[in-house]
DNA sequence: AGCCTAATTGCAATGGAATTGCAACAAGAC
DNA sequence: GTCTTGTTGCAATTCCATTGCAATTAGGCT
Protein backbone atom coordinates (compact mmCIF):
# COMPACT_ATOMS: atom_id res chain seq x y z
CA UNK A 1 0.00 0.00 0.00
CA UNK A 2 1.65 3.38 -1.00
CA UNK A 3 1.47 6.24 0.82
CA UNK A 4 -1.19 7.80 -0.73
CA UNK A 5 -3.33 4.89 -0.69
CA UNK A 6 -2.91 4.79 3.01
CA UNK A 7 -3.83 8.69 3.06
CA UNK A 8 -6.94 8.59 0.93
CA UNK A 9 -8.45 5.89 3.01
CA UNK A 10 -7.73 7.77 6.20
CA UNK A 11 -9.28 10.76 4.49
CA UNK A 12 -11.92 8.99 3.56
CA UNK A 13 -12.68 7.00 6.68
CA UNK A 14 -12.72 10.80 8.67
CA UNK A 15 -15.23 11.77 6.49
CA UNK A 16 -17.54 8.83 7.28
CA UNK A 17 -17.06 8.95 10.59
CA UNK A 18 -18.03 12.63 10.53
CA UNK A 19 -21.30 11.39 8.73
CA UNK A 20 -20.33 12.46 5.42
CA UNK A 21 -20.52 10.55 2.55
CA UNK A 22 -17.17 10.14 0.94
CA UNK A 23 -17.73 11.58 -2.19
CA UNK A 24 -14.84 12.21 -4.73
CA UNK A 25 -15.28 15.86 -4.52
CA UNK A 26 -15.14 15.56 -1.08
CA UNK A 27 -12.12 13.76 -0.63
CA UNK A 28 -10.17 15.54 -3.13
CA UNK A 29 -11.07 18.96 -0.92
CA UNK A 30 -10.15 17.51 2.89
CA UNK A 31 -6.81 16.07 1.03
CA UNK A 32 -5.76 18.99 -0.64
CA UNK A 33 -6.32 20.86 2.48
CA UNK A 34 -4.57 18.33 4.76
CA UNK A 35 -1.87 18.38 2.40
CA UNK A 36 -1.34 22.38 2.42
CA UNK A 37 0.87 23.68 4.62
CA UNK A 38 -1.16 26.91 4.44
CA UNK A 39 -4.99 27.51 4.76
CA UNK A 40 -6.27 27.55 1.19
CA UNK A 41 -9.35 30.28 0.22
CA UNK A 42 -12.19 29.03 -1.58
CA UNK A 43 -11.13 30.05 -4.93
CA UNK A 44 -7.64 28.51 -4.22
CA UNK A 45 -9.44 25.02 -3.50
CA UNK A 46 -11.35 25.64 -6.68
CA UNK A 47 -8.42 26.46 -9.15
CA UNK A 48 -6.85 23.29 -8.08
CA UNK A 49 -10.22 21.20 -8.18
CA UNK A 50 -11.73 22.62 -11.54
CA UNK A 51 -9.31 19.81 -13.21
CA UNK A 52 -11.03 17.39 -11.89
CA UNK A 53 -13.92 18.90 -12.79
CA UNK A 54 -15.05 19.52 -9.67
CA UNK A 55 -18.17 22.71 -9.26
CA UNK A 56 -17.49 25.73 -7.48
CA UNK A 57 -20.42 25.42 -5.86
CA UNK A 58 -19.80 21.71 -4.86
CA UNK A 59 -16.63 23.18 -3.36
CA UNK A 60 -18.43 25.79 -1.45
CA UNK A 61 -20.72 23.29 0.22
CA UNK A 62 -18.37 20.72 0.98
CA UNK A 63 -16.10 23.60 2.74
CA UNK A 64 -18.95 24.33 4.75
CA UNK A 65 -19.97 20.68 5.10
CA UNK A 66 -16.35 19.88 6.66
CA UNK A 67 -16.56 22.85 8.76
CA UNK A 68 -19.68 22.06 10.54
CA UNK A 69 -17.97 18.10 10.55
CA UNK A 70 -15.15 19.69 12.55
CA UNK A 71 -12.68 18.45 9.96
CA UNK A 72 -11.78 21.63 8.79
CA UNK A 73 -11.36 25.13 10.40
CA UNK A 74 -12.31 28.39 8.73
CA UNK A 75 -10.14 31.47 9.02
CA UNK A 76 -10.80 35.22 8.51
CA UNK A 77 -7.47 37.36 8.03
CA UNK A 78 -7.91 40.93 6.45
CA UNK A 79 -9.23 40.67 3.28
CA UNK A 80 -12.51 39.44 4.04
CA UNK A 81 -11.92 36.29 2.40
CA UNK A 82 -12.72 33.16 4.03
CA UNK A 83 -9.35 30.60 4.12
CA UNK A 84 -10.15 27.07 5.15
CA UNK A 85 -7.65 24.42 6.99
CA UNK A 86 -7.67 21.40 7.89
CA UNK A 87 -7.79 20.27 11.60
CA UNK A 88 -5.39 17.71 12.68
CA UNK A 89 -6.82 15.86 15.29
CA UNK A 90 -3.53 14.31 16.49
CA UNK A 91 -2.59 18.12 18.33
CA UNK A 92 -4.61 17.60 21.69
CA UNK A 93 -7.60 19.59 20.42
CA UNK A 94 -9.66 17.70 23.39
CA UNK A 95 -10.19 20.61 25.83
CA UNK A 96 -11.62 24.08 24.26
CA UNK A 97 -8.17 26.26 24.55
CA UNK A 98 -7.12 29.46 22.62
CA UNK A 99 -5.83 30.08 19.24
CA UNK A 100 -3.75 32.43 17.82
CA UNK A 101 -3.90 33.20 14.06
CA UNK A 102 -1.28 34.88 12.19
CA UNK A 103 -2.98 38.02 10.11
CA UNK A 104 0.31 37.31 7.10
CA UNK A 105 0.07 33.57 6.62
CA UNK A 106 -3.41 32.85 7.67
CA UNK A 107 -1.59 29.88 10.20
CA UNK A 108 -3.11 28.85 13.37
CA UNK A 109 -1.37 27.52 16.13
CA UNK A 110 -3.19 26.31 19.50
CA UNK A 111 -1.87 28.27 22.60
CA UNK A 112 -3.09 26.00 25.59
CA UNK A 113 -2.28 27.48 28.35
CA UNK A 114 -3.01 30.69 27.92
CA UNK A 115 -5.41 32.08 30.12
CA UNK A 116 -6.86 35.28 31.07
CA UNK A 117 -6.21 37.06 34.78
CA UNK A 118 -9.24 36.42 37.21
CA UNK A 119 -10.30 40.07 37.07
CA UNK A 120 -10.99 39.24 33.32
CA UNK A 121 -12.28 36.42 33.83
CA UNK A 122 -14.87 38.11 35.93
CA UNK A 123 -15.19 41.40 33.65
CA UNK A 124 -16.06 38.71 30.72
CA UNK A 125 -18.41 37.13 32.64
CA UNK A 126 -20.66 40.39 33.09
CA UNK A 127 -20.78 40.16 29.41
CA UNK A 128 -21.41 36.59 29.00
CA UNK A 129 -20.14 33.46 28.40
CA UNK A 130 -16.81 32.80 26.75
CA UNK A 131 -16.82 30.07 24.82
CA UNK A 132 -13.38 30.62 22.26
CA UNK A 133 -10.51 32.88 22.49
CA UNK A 134 -8.57 33.83 19.58
CA UNK A 135 -6.04 36.30 19.47
CA UNK A 136 -5.06 37.66 16.27
CA UNK A 137 -1.21 39.08 15.62
CA UNK A 138 1.64 38.67 13.43
CA UNK A 139 3.41 35.20 13.81
CA UNK A 140 7.03 34.95 14.42
CA UNK A 141 7.56 33.51 10.85
CA UNK A 142 6.15 36.34 9.07
CA UNK A 143 8.45 39.00 10.21
CA UNK B 1 -20.98 76.30 24.70
CA UNK B 2 -22.91 73.19 25.22
CA UNK B 3 -21.23 69.65 25.08
CA UNK B 4 -22.35 69.23 21.84
CA UNK B 5 -21.30 71.88 20.34
CA UNK B 6 -18.01 71.33 21.76
CA UNK B 7 -18.26 67.71 20.44
CA UNK B 8 -18.52 68.82 17.44
CA UNK B 9 -15.98 71.40 17.12
CA UNK B 10 -13.87 68.77 18.42
CA UNK B 11 -14.94 66.08 15.61
CA UNK B 12 -14.44 68.44 13.18
CA UNK B 13 -11.10 69.98 14.16
CA UNK B 14 -10.26 66.23 14.25
CA UNK B 15 -11.28 65.85 10.56
CA UNK B 16 -9.46 68.89 9.41
CA UNK B 17 -6.45 67.62 11.33
CA UNK B 18 -6.16 64.81 9.57
CA UNK B 19 -6.41 66.66 6.11
CA UNK B 20 -10.02 66.25 5.06
CA UNK B 21 -13.05 68.47 4.32
CA UNK B 22 -15.49 68.95 7.66
CA UNK B 23 -18.73 68.28 5.36
CA UNK B 24 -22.14 67.14 7.42
CA UNK B 25 -21.94 63.13 6.40
CA UNK B 26 -18.27 63.01 7.54
CA UNK B 27 -19.10 64.77 10.92
CA UNK B 28 -21.48 62.81 11.49
CA UNK B 29 -20.25 59.23 10.52
CA UNK B 30 -17.38 60.26 13.24
CA UNK B 31 -19.62 61.82 15.78
CA UNK B 32 -21.72 58.61 15.63
CA UNK B 33 -18.78 55.82 16.24
CA UNK B 34 -17.24 58.52 18.79
CA UNK B 35 -20.26 58.41 20.65
CA UNK B 36 -20.65 54.85 20.73
CA UNK B 37 -19.33 52.09 22.73
CA UNK B 38 -18.66 49.39 20.62
CA UNK B 39 -17.72 48.86 16.89
CA UNK B 40 -20.35 49.74 14.45
CA UNK B 41 -20.74 47.96 11.15
CA UNK B 42 -21.28 49.73 8.00
CA UNK B 43 -25.09 48.76 7.90
CA UNK B 44 -25.78 50.08 11.50
CA UNK B 45 -24.28 53.00 10.65
CA UNK B 46 -26.18 53.74 7.15
CA UNK B 47 -28.78 53.21 8.75
CA UNK B 48 -28.58 55.52 11.48
CA UNK B 49 -27.84 58.43 9.42
CA UNK B 50 -30.42 57.33 6.62
CA UNK B 51 -32.30 59.74 8.60
CA UNK B 52 -30.05 62.80 7.76
CA UNK B 53 -30.55 61.74 3.95
CA UNK B 54 -27.12 60.37 3.89
CA UNK B 55 -26.41 58.01 1.15
CA UNK B 56 -25.09 54.15 1.82
CA UNK B 57 -21.86 55.02 -0.75
CA UNK B 58 -20.99 57.98 0.98
CA UNK B 59 -21.04 56.15 4.10
CA UNK B 60 -19.08 54.06 2.95
CA UNK B 61 -16.37 55.73 1.48
CA UNK B 62 -15.90 58.08 4.74
CA UNK B 63 -15.73 55.12 7.01
CA UNK B 64 -12.61 53.97 4.50
CA UNK B 65 -11.29 57.18 4.05
CA UNK B 66 -11.68 58.14 7.85
CA UNK B 67 -10.09 54.79 8.46
CA UNK B 68 -7.01 56.05 6.29
CA UNK B 69 -6.81 59.10 8.25
CA UNK B 70 -6.11 57.31 11.10
CA UNK B 71 -9.59 58.78 13.09
CA UNK B 72 -11.08 55.32 12.58
CA UNK B 73 -10.11 51.32 13.13
CA UNK B 74 -11.41 48.52 10.82
CA UNK B 75 -12.00 45.44 13.14
CA UNK B 76 -12.96 42.02 11.71
CA UNK B 77 -14.21 40.13 14.37
CA UNK B 78 -14.64 36.80 12.32
CA UNK B 79 -18.04 36.87 11.59
CA UNK B 80 -17.25 38.21 7.83
CA UNK B 81 -18.46 42.36 8.61
CA UNK B 82 -16.37 44.94 9.10
CA UNK B 83 -16.99 47.25 12.25
CA UNK B 84 -15.47 50.53 12.83
CA UNK B 85 -14.08 51.94 16.07
CA UNK B 86 -13.20 55.31 16.72
CA UNK B 87 -9.92 55.79 17.94
CA UNK B 88 -10.03 58.02 20.73
CA UNK B 89 -6.86 59.15 22.11
CA UNK B 90 -7.34 60.16 25.52
CA UNK B 91 -9.84 57.68 26.34
CA UNK B 92 -9.17 53.98 26.83
CA UNK B 93 -10.68 52.83 22.83
CA UNK B 94 -7.23 54.37 21.27
CA UNK B 95 -4.85 51.66 22.48
CA UNK B 96 -5.71 47.98 21.31
CA UNK B 97 -8.66 46.38 23.40
CA UNK B 98 -10.22 42.91 23.58
CA UNK B 99 -14.01 42.81 21.69
CA UNK B 100 -16.26 39.94 22.95
CA UNK B 101 -18.78 39.43 19.81
CA UNK B 102 -22.12 37.02 21.20
CA UNK B 103 -22.61 34.34 18.98
CA UNK B 104 -26.29 34.49 19.13
CA UNK B 105 -27.28 38.12 17.99
CA UNK B 106 -23.84 39.47 16.95
CA UNK B 107 -23.39 42.07 19.48
CA UNK B 108 -20.03 43.77 20.39
CA UNK B 109 -18.85 44.75 23.50
CA UNK B 110 -15.42 46.39 24.58
CA UNK B 111 -13.67 45.05 26.74
CA UNK B 112 -11.05 47.39 28.36
CA UNK B 113 -9.59 46.04 31.02
CA UNK B 114 -9.56 42.17 30.29
CA UNK B 115 -5.94 41.42 29.93
CA UNK B 116 -3.83 38.08 29.58
CA UNK B 117 -1.89 36.66 33.04
CA UNK B 118 1.54 37.25 32.90
CA UNK B 119 2.72 34.24 31.73
CA UNK B 120 -0.04 33.61 29.11
CA UNK B 121 1.87 36.97 27.88
CA UNK B 122 5.26 35.06 27.72
CA UNK B 123 3.53 31.89 25.97
CA UNK B 124 1.97 34.49 23.00
CA UNK B 125 4.72 36.19 22.45
CA UNK B 126 6.99 32.81 21.74
CA UNK B 127 4.56 32.54 18.66
CA UNK B 128 4.11 35.99 17.85
CA UNK B 129 3.19 39.69 18.01
CA UNK B 130 -0.83 39.60 19.47
CA UNK B 131 -2.38 42.75 17.89
CA UNK B 132 -6.23 41.92 18.68
CA UNK B 133 -7.75 39.52 21.40
CA UNK B 134 -11.33 38.30 20.41
CA UNK B 135 -13.56 36.18 22.79
CA UNK B 136 -16.66 34.79 21.11
CA UNK B 137 -19.21 33.30 23.63
CA UNK B 138 -23.14 33.69 24.20
CA UNK B 139 -23.53 37.34 25.94
CA UNK B 140 -26.08 37.33 28.77
CA UNK B 141 -28.87 38.82 26.64
CA UNK B 142 -29.17 35.59 24.52
CA UNK B 143 -29.09 33.02 27.78
C1' DA C 1 -19.03 88.83 0.92
C1' DG C 2 -18.29 86.52 -3.33
C1' DC C 3 -15.52 83.55 -6.36
C1' DC C 4 -12.99 79.48 -7.58
C1' DT C 5 -11.26 74.86 -7.60
C1' DA C 6 -10.61 70.51 -5.91
C1' DA C 7 -12.78 67.46 -2.74
C1' DT C 8 -17.01 65.32 -1.93
C1' DT C 9 -21.65 63.57 -2.78
C1' DG C 10 -25.63 60.94 -4.86
C1' DC C 11 -27.18 57.87 -8.14
C1' DA C 12 -26.84 54.10 -11.20
C1' DA C 13 -24.14 50.56 -12.66
C1' DT C 14 -20.68 47.21 -11.76
C1' DG C 15 -17.72 43.49 -9.50
C1' DG C 16 -17.17 39.57 -6.99
C1' DA C 17 -18.01 36.41 -3.06
C1' DA C 18 -21.37 33.43 -1.31
C1' DT C 19 -25.82 31.21 -1.58
C1' DT C 20 -30.18 28.99 -3.35
C1' DG C 21 -33.48 26.09 -6.26
C1' DC C 22 -33.92 22.24 -8.68
C1' DA C 23 -33.35 18.31 -11.68
C1' DA C 24 -29.96 14.70 -12.40
C1' DC C 25 -26.88 11.61 -10.22
C1' DA C 26 -24.38 8.37 -7.14
C1' DA C 27 -22.92 6.48 -2.30
C1' DG C 28 -23.84 3.03 0.53
C1' DA C 29 -27.54 0.35 3.23
C1' DC C 30 -30.52 -3.46 2.29
C1' DG D 1 -29.21 -5.30 -8.00
C1' DT D 2 -32.46 -1.66 -6.15
C1' DC D 3 -33.72 1.87 -3.42
C1' DT D 4 -33.31 5.87 -0.60
C1' DT D 5 -31.23 9.83 0.55
C1' DG D 6 -27.28 12.69 0.37
C1' DT D 7 -24.74 15.06 -3.18
C1' DT D 8 -23.63 17.40 -7.52
C1' DG D 9 -23.80 20.69 -11.47
C1' DC D 10 -25.81 24.46 -13.57
C1' DA D 11 -28.16 28.81 -13.76
C1' DA D 12 -29.93 32.37 -11.35
C1' DT D 13 -29.88 35.17 -7.38
C1' DT D 14 -28.58 37.66 -3.15
C1' DC D 15 -25.63 40.41 -0.66
C1' DC D 16 -21.84 43.42 0.30
C1' DA D 17 -18.56 46.53 -1.47
C1' DT D 18 -16.80 49.44 -5.01
C1' DT D 19 -16.48 52.53 -9.26
C1' DG D 20 -17.70 56.16 -12.90
C1' DC D 21 -19.53 60.34 -13.54
C1' DA D 22 -22.19 64.57 -13.31
C1' DA D 23 -23.79 67.69 -9.79
C1' DT D 24 -22.73 69.87 -5.55
C1' DT D 25 -20.15 72.10 -1.86
C1' DA D 26 -16.25 73.13 1.63
C1' DG D 27 -13.01 76.22 2.48
C1' DG D 28 -8.96 79.00 0.74
C1' DC D 29 -8.37 83.35 -1.69
C1' DT D 30 -9.26 87.98 -2.97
Amino acid sequence: MTQDDESLELVKQAIREAGLRATPARIAVLQLLRRSSSPLTHSEVTEQLARSGVDRVTVFRNLNDLVEAGLLRRAELRDHVWRFEAINLDSGHGSAHPHFLCVDCGSVSCLGDVVLTASSQRATAKVGKAIEILIHGHCNDCR
